[in-house]
RNA sequence: UCCGACGUAGCUCAGCUGGUAGAGCAGGUGACUGUUAAUCACCGGGUCCCGUGUUCAAGUCACGGCGUCGGAGCCA
């Protein structure tokens, strides 16, 4: 297998000994036993003959203690030199004592430094504002509260997975590379698909129709694009969503599986990550302060069925109670869903939309024609709309009709078009954003940091 | 696309009615046997975003440009 005209790869040293490796975050299993900790530097202080590592493996971080007197006086001297992020190998026993930040700490007798960081570390202990930490950003991960808040959306990911999947949803992937500006409402992303147009899909739905006549109930969880020029703490061009669809299924049954997949979420983060939401609620920056978020486990425990339904009508009636001056028949703007969710502590489903201002594939209440059998969630504490959906139109000619009123075109859609020939049935599904749901749950004031790597109007790198 | 704010050391910022540049952190040297974003002393570090203009004199004032941030619309 190898290749002798390769240059011979140079291996750095990583090991100390024949050592058992500890991963940080099992460390409590360790106590009393010797053990090598492999990681970076996270921060170093020292006390003359007394030197504090603060060494970070991924999973956590411990504090190493090295006492001169246990050390050759030239390793002794490098430990109170080395840079921050520096990778090290550090040997030692395990010992609980309460001193230590994490109740845990490594009483050191080795130390291997595998490659010494550059002295020119862009990110020191104090503060950075938010546009070089972003041009940083593939070194800001390393920082506790952006590794706590990936590690939340793992499990927001997980959870949601794990909830369709035991509710006999089939995971469908559609494609990304699509023909058609499906929906002919947002702006998408251009390419060359061997000298004809594609663009990059905006929602996977359409397709995920299709495949739920095949089988029953499905979902596509992956990533979508939308090329809008909107510069807010709510938008990325590319961001995650989850997309259940469902043959039988009604508005109301939207709604209970909404329902049922946000509790859901909410439960598992709760008891998997409690830890990273204190870490969370622990750094906050001022214009975080500034909002009075709860604490997320608060926020997260008041997450409870019944969520508040709400009719458009309803919502907007009592928004112009609370002073707002939304015109009837308008979709709501980012100030009125504020307003409205900030009068409840749970989520709301506000349902029935004006069809006008819901996408072409709607159903038509059939109670009332100029309503939508649509449904948005919207989070509290002003996090706003996380889900949009609803019952789909199931009937050839009114679809067809619905296609010629928004002008797209014809031809994009026989296809889509079949799936009412053929067979059709009421069925319906929802799209829920996976960074606006993260931000959600961690109490954070822009989606930018739920994701590991932005895209953003203005941001392609790093 | 529109509205608003900001741009000074590697980073976060201060710099008054215009008079020629300052702190903390980071970096360097040293002290300290329990530090928790350690502390203390000393040292190095600047195209004040770019351009034009006003002025004896511009980081500071005016205009134009570029960049960043926030918001609106649209949406998840």
């Amino acid at each position: 297998m190898t290749d002798a005209s390769l240059p011979t790869p140079h291996h750095l040293p990583c090991t100390i000994g024949d050592l058992p490796v500890a991963r940080i975050a099992e460390i409590a299993a360790f106590a009393g036993q010797r053990v090598q900790i492999r990681g970076w530097l996270h921060n170093r202080r020292s006390k003359g003959k007394l030197h504090f590592l603060q060494l970070r493996d991924g999973s956590g971080i411990i504090q190493a203690v090295l006492f001169k007197g246990d050390f050759d006086e030239a390793t002794f001297a490098r430990a109170d030199h080395l840079q921050q992020e520096s990778s090290i190998v550090v040997a030692g026993t395990v010992r609980a004592d309460e001193r230590a930040p994490s109740g845990f700490e490594l009483q050191a007798d080795g130390l291997l430094v595998v490659a010494e960081a550059h002295a020119d570390y862009p990110i020191s202990p104090k503060e950075h504002g938010v546009a070089f930490l972003m041009d940083h950003r593939h070194l800001w991960l390393r920082s506790r509260r952006q590794a706590a808040i990936l590690r939340v959306r793992a499990r927001i990911v997980k959870s949601i997975r794990d909830f369709f999947d035991s509710h006999d949803y089939v995971l469908v992937d559609t494609p990304i590379f699509t023909p058609n500006a499906c929906e002919g409402t947002s702006t998408l992303f251009e390419t060359d698909y061997h000298d004809q147009k594609a663009y990059l899909s905006q929602s996977g739905q359409l397709y995920s129709e299709a495949t739920a006549m095949a089988l029953g109930r499905v979902y596509t969880f992956g990533p979508t694009f939308r090329a809008e020029k909107s510069k807010t703490r709510r938008h990325l061009t590319e961001f995650w969503m989850v997309e259940p669809e469902a043959a039988f299924l009604d508005l109301d049954g939207v709604i209970d599986l909404a329902e049922d997949l946000v509790c859901t979420i909410a439960q598992d983060v709760l008891r998997d990550r409690g830890p990273e939401l204190d870490l969370i609620d622990s750094i906050r920056s001022e214009a975080e302060e500034h909002r009075q978020l709860k604490l997320r486990r608060e926020a997260l425990a008041a997450i409870r069925k019944p969520f508040i339904r709400l009719d458009y009508a309803d919502a907007v009636d009592q928004l112009h109670e609370l002073g707002s001056d939304i015109p009837f028949g308008d979709d709501l703007g980012g100030d009125d869903e504020t307003i409205l969710t900030q009068q409840y502590d749970r989520p709301i489903f506000v349902r029935r939309y004006p069809a006008q201002v819901k996408a072409f594939y709607m159903k038509r209440d059939p109670a009332d024609p100029v309503r939508s059998l649509s449904v948005d969630m919207l989070a509290p504490e002003g996090y706003g709309e996380v889900i949009g959906g609803g019952q789909r139109e199931d009937d050839h000619d009114t679809l067809r009709a619905a296609i010629e009123h928004h002008k797209l075109p014809m031809a994009a859609f026989d296809w889509y078009l079949d799936l009412r020939k053929y067979g059709t049935v009421p069925h319906g599904g929802f799209g829920l954003g996976l960074e606006r749901t993260v931000a959600w749950v961690c109490g954070l004031p822009h989606v930018r940091e739920t994701i590991a790597f932005p895209r953003l109007m203005d941001r392609l790198r790093p």
